[in-house]
DNA sequence: TAAAACTATGAACGTCATACACAGTAGCTC
DNA sequence: GAGCTACTGTGTATGACGTTCATAGTTTTA
């Protein structure tokens, strides 16, 4: 067949295209049970605490009896990444704009909740059914925009990026972060402390006068929500803009 | 005193603030040269190839001897990510929109030269030399725009995650991804393609239809500049907006 | 009933980060 | 210059971890 073609092998499992063996003892486990496992220990641990011992042993299995399930634990963390993402909420009929900012907040919301989908976020593109589900509903939400499908992923791209970033952001500097934690440093404001006590004025003129003024005193600049929806709405603007383009654009070619 | 305040050690360490000790034998080695090595590995073979093992070899030093310059590999990892960052460009008197398109761009390219930069990169607000050099050159260039220090940091926040998000999909995709190329993925078509057999028309109808249409043939969609040009001018389009109303703002408090 | 296909197990290996005790070295004090 | 002190580099050891492999056990097929 033409488009025969042999998939990753999480990819695979992720969507259940294994080859059902009818033959030797049923399986104990399925790989959806590790996963639920796996996001339940990182949940209470952290990524930290996810070995493969220790999802084993969560699963009442020895350690070895994952591997008839999954490849590696990369390819776990892999599945992971995208089983513990939510159904997207469903476009419904709301005005596009709407539609984006309720998207990127749910995406961002994931990530403070789940804040070791940080450092498990495969920097690859979505391969898994949650993820693309989240893509496929922002394009039918873009659907009368005018844009096409290219563009659409690129906004999808964008706005994840962002919410990582936020989510980043208001995860290392609201709290959260045992580095900072550590020696302290428990917000915004005690973050500008250190910057400010630590810049030299000659090479960071206006990084240390800013920190001086106090900009981050009171968390302002950082962690609410205001500062989220700051950047939405230049990334919402900038869409607006080019929709409108794109419209000027069709009427010009058909009149 | 009133601001006495104790740093995270790895911030000590990389600011220099280290007490220096006049007793016992010179130390052979510094902070500098260690990251440095590491840096070379990791440039070499990736962040895989890089353990306190590999790099005390490097620097022709027992293993354990890095832990005199170097609290834990965490603490390398983060001085690592801040030192392997290059100068940033100067904003001479070029027009902040074109300084903010040179700053992010130089941004994405670092970690396009470095992919390892992206599994290192602390999701955590900077705290090294260079990487706060970046941000206040930046807040260099919006100086004459009216924003305030607060909204100039978010921009700079904005724009490094676009940066992070740009190059994560050009190293994701293009190339370069192991877990991919193992399977035969080389690029965006070929990503395209897994995308177009996997998806069920019913769930995800908006993005199998444009799989199906070829979206990513070509590369279309993905990975060449253009693409980063787009949300690039998305941003900036949004942020001009923004300084556009400050400036009427500031006009209608004078008038 | 025998073979075949598949599952779970336990032991073993290599790698890694890290702790600790020790030996050597250079400045400081007298 | 003697001896104390503080500091540096080494070697050994440990425990955790990911992963491989041979093996024993189990269910279906012939």
């Amino acid at each position: 067949m033409a488009h025969e073609r042999s998939l990753p092998p999480e990819v695979e499992r992720m969507w259940g295209r294994e080859p059902v063996s009818r033959r030797g003892p049923r399986p104990r486990l399925d790989l959806a049970r590790i996963a639920a496992a796996a996001i339940d220990i990182a949940d209470a641990e952290g990524l930290a605490g996810v070995s493969m011992a220790s999802v084993a042993a969560r699963v009442r299995v020895a350690t070895t009896a994952l591997y008839r399930y999954v490849g590696s634990k990369e390819e776990l963390l892999t599945v992971m990444a995208d089983s513990a993402v939510p159904l997207p909420p469903e476009p419904g009929d709301l005005p596009w704009r709407d539609y984006l900012a309720l998207w990127t907040r749910g995406n961002r919301d994931i990530l403070l909740e789940r804040p070791w989908l940080l450092s498990a976020a495969r920097l690859s593109p979505p391969l898994g059914p949650r993820r693309l589900l989240w893509l496929d509903r922002l394009m039918t939400a873009l659907g009368g925009t005018g844009l096409d499908d290219g563009e659409k992923i690129n906004v999808a791209t964008t706005l994840t990026g962002y919410a990582l970033t936020d989510a980043a952001v208001v995860h290392g500097v609201g709290g959260g972060d045992p580095r900072l934690e550590e020696a302290g440093v428990k917000g915004a404001s005690d973050y500008g402390d250190v910057l400010a006590e630590v810049l030299d004025p000659e090479t960071y003129p206006a990084l240390s006068a800013a920190m001086r003024a106090g900009v981050l005193r009171g968390a302002v600049g950082w962690v609410d929500d205001e500062d989220f929806l700051f950047g939405l709405n230049l990334l919402l603007d900038g869409i607006e803009a080019l929709i409108a383009r794109r419209a000027s654009e069709g009427r010009a070619d058909r009149g």
